[in-house]
DNA sequence: TATTGTTATACTCTATAACTATA
DNA sequence: TATAGTTATAGAGTATAACAATA
């Protein structure tokens, strides 16, 4: 049995357990697994685990956060309008919005001005659930970003800014 | 209908096309869109979506190139090993197997020294396979950074592989 | 005629359990 | 007794199509 180092240098090698077998130690390049993509999704999936696992331990998925957070905002969203922000089919928000009208974190009120929509609106109940998991989230990220130092978190955060500039979906809010 | 804006400044707003309706002007924050965590997630995510959509066009899926670039490196894999590297379940495994084994990208050979055990050989068309797909990534990959500096993908890169460091399966290549 | 939300349904993906052959 | 691979199956998640209400 082999063990998998840590990146460095060049990037990721699989390499023998040279204290066990001294003669075998089959190495294993993985060279993708330098490409600044596949670490960056890496990233991204490596965190996501984290916060899903965190937000368990409160009864909670990371797309409730999501949804919770968006609600938070301005003026009421509609469905629709969920669906486009948070990249989700309609009828998935159906059964999200659902779930979250039957723990109380959020009532459907018909839109007066277009009948056919409805106003999503955050209950109280609802934002003590988005604060609880803010928290969380907020936890785990300090964790996950705490071997940069404040200077390589704001080049970080700057960096992906600019890879994400104008690469959301395009229309979110109704009216 | 109103638009969503680029991220700028505190981050990601979804405000009102003014244009159209001068006093309505509905405008609501997403704060979440501002955390580091969900940009790297939302990055990652647009990321590896450009990238299915660029193999697509050459009857590719992500993780296949994942598993031949995988499978290119020293000694062979068997199943388990690439179950543990790719974080893939290994009854996934048998099914991605099988079908690369149809598609002649593959070979299961019996590892002599544990009968239980392949080692997962690529062929030749494997080879070609990946390159391909190796080519159409680096492509992606070049458009998705093409608007950092050199010196800030650097910077990146040395940030993810930091973030990374020890974040690996533990254990991937057997004997 | 188009859109919002809904339901029913199918499809994909993944995970669980049981089995075999080998160790 | 434990492990590698396989199969069958169940479950979650998601997407598709048709529908009612409204615009």
């Amino acid at each position: 049995m082999v063990e998998i180092a840590t990146i460095e240098g060049v990037g990721l090698m699989v390499r023998g357990a040279s204290t066990e077998q001294a003669g075998a130690s089959p190495r294993k390049d993985f060279p993708i697994a330098e490409r600044p993509g596949y670490l960056l999704h890496k990233a991204g999936l490596v965190l996501v685990e984290d916060v899903e696992k965190a937000l368990g331990s409160v009864g909670m998925r990371i797309r409730d956060f999501f949804v919770l957070a968006a609600l938070a905002g301005g003026p009421e969203l509609s469905q629709q309008d969920l669906s486009r922000l948070l990249n989700l089919d309609p009828t998935t928000v159906v059964t999200v919005i659902d779930e979250m009208e039957r723990n109380g974190h959020v009532e459907r009120r018909r839109n007066p001005a277009d009948r056919r929509r409805y106003n999503l609106f955050l209950t109280a109940s609802g934002r003590e659930a988005l604060a609880t998991a803010d928290r969380v989230a907020t936890e785990v990220e300090s964790a996950f970003f705490g071997g940069l130092s404040a200077d390589e978190r704001a080049a970080l955060h700057t960096t992906l800014g600019v890879l994400m500039a104008g690469r959301w979906p395009a229309a979110v809010c109704s009216d």
